[in-house]
DNA sequence: CCATGTCCTGGCCACCCGGCCAGTTTCGCG
DNA sequence: CGCGAAACTGGCCGGGTGGCCAGGACATGG
């Protein structure tokens, strides 16, 4: 494969909007170094609707809860989190109990769900 | 707000790799009916880089487990997805113990977040 | 100095979860 | 026609989870 500096650049346009779609097709489809992907074809880039990590505000999460956070996405359990983080279960369950009131979640599961919708973390 | 068809099309650009975003970049700016967003601005479209979605492999799910994943991932509890599906809650216990199995997962919130990570459901 | 916020800990308890055992039906394939 | 895969159901039970009560320590800042 020729790693030619000049090469084009292979783009994929996965916009569900058709209006949005042909508009960039047509677009993009005149600039010379660029090329929009075959289907199938593997591409440098793609272009998506949007994008869900620009939030307009995020969540006020403190710094522990944050950790708590990020080990709940792990999978881990609260005597496993206790342990990662020298402090008892119960405290724990209380950042836990914080997290769900904050993140709006129904349980641990529903919590991560929308931290990682939401972009607080990174799945 | 002037929703006129023919109004730039705004792109926002995360890419973490400098050559090729620079690359784009200096392409993508000389095209007449496009811009890059500005820090902070909201776009109609972002360019990300290659494909999550395109997976080498994904995991052979039988259709009741994406059902009970799905379900799942939305925070429902095992009662919740038992009378969602009109299924009793021992065979939902079933299905998420396969589910548990074939994502390699130690509990439910880990199960929701390998299938995330892999692209078997979408956030 | 006292209020506020964050972090931390304990006990108690109903409920949920996941793993174990067992079984039935239905379907497609060789 | 058997045989496996998928789907479904049941009981049982140890441990995890989440909600409630209570409290204390420590720093920031009004």
């Amino acid at each position: 494969m020729s790693e030619d500096k000049t090469a084009e650049i292979v783009l994929s346009l996965e916009i569900d909007d058709p209006t949005l779609a042909n508009r960039l097709a047509a677009l993009l489809g005149n600039v010379a170094g660029l090329r929009l992907a075959a289907p199938g074809e593997t591409a440098a880039a793609t272009i998506v609707a949007r994008d869900p990590r620009i939030m307009p505000e995020d969540i006020a999460l403190t710094q522990r809860e944050l950790d708590v956070l990020a080990l709940m996405a792990e999978g881990a359990s609260n005597k496993m989190i206790a342990r990662q983080l020298g402090i008892s279960v119960h405290t724990v369950k209380f950042h836990v109990g914080s997290l769900l009131d904050k993140l709006d979640a129904t349980g641990r599961t529903d919590a991560v769900a929308h931290a990682a919708r939401r972009g607080v973390i990174e799945l």
